[in-house]
DNA sequence: ACGCTGCTTTACGTTAACGTAAACCTCGCA
DNA sequence: TGCGAGGTTTACGTTAACGTAAAGCAGCGT
């Protein structure tokens, strides 16, 4: 018997509402099985929502989660298929490279921003 | 004579639409002289939009956007302001950390994914 | 004078990601 | 047996960030 969670038990964890994780299902993000007419989700449906929030904080849409997600999920066999998603990969490798980039920029300019203030207020609480 | 731009030609450069930085200016993010009915754009409105432009990058909106820019802007001489000034800056950054950690626990598991795919993809080779 | 190009305002349309309300089951229990 | 808590579907509302269309001015090249 593996483990399984409610609804809101699931959005609680999240810190999200039972409507988002609902909507995440019409999506096609998630896909839990019924019991009776309640939904039942699995580890591996948390395991989705996991990634799904990841990838929001991220600022990414929905859409481009979904495809991210097929991409973990997805077994391909054809070597086609192998160097298109090697391809995809690396496409999404210089996206995020980027953006850790300008992470790294703006964490730099705003140490330097708060030295700054640090330094003018001890200079104003020496005056006084 | 300080150099200064037309809209189009700051929009080509940014890559966006010149209804996009009406629209910038519209939520007070910009404000460009006028030229008899003609916005003019100065150096100081270019460095902004590159702000805009990576805050975007990051997932931010608009209005988080302003806000940030706000705080490069505003020059704080209060005491209280400056401390004040410091937090957000804080919260700011512990922020960005978390997206930069996030960033970097995909970008591991992408170059996993992607070593076992070019790994298939050799021994399919392989076999032929 | 005419027309083109580029800019302007005004305003309605669109998409994503939910919020919110209404109306209906159903299970446990007092 | 009644009812309250929590789940369900259906559907309309909302906000952000523009897109897009309409209609009008301004300069300038022929």
């Amino acid at each position: 018997m593996t483990e399984t969670y409610g609804i809101a038990e699931l959005a609680k964890e999240f810190g999200v509402t039972t409507r988002t994780v609902r909507f995440y299902e019409d999506k096609g993000l998630i896909s839990p099985t019924r019991e009776g007419q309640r939904r039942v989700y699995s580890p591996r449906d948390r395991v989705r929502l996991r990634l799904i929030m990841r990838g929001k904080r991220l600022g990414l849409t929905l859409d481009e989660i979904a495809e991210l997600i097929d991409l973990y999920d997805a077994d391909p066999s054809e070597v086609t298929q192998l160097k298109q998603f090697i391809g995809v990969i690396r496409e999404r490798k210089t996206v995020l490279e980027g953006q850790k980039q300008d992470i790294e920029d703006i964490l730099a300019e705003m140490t330097q921003l708060e030295r700054q203030c640090t330094q003018l207020l001890l200079q104003k609480q020496n005056k006084k």
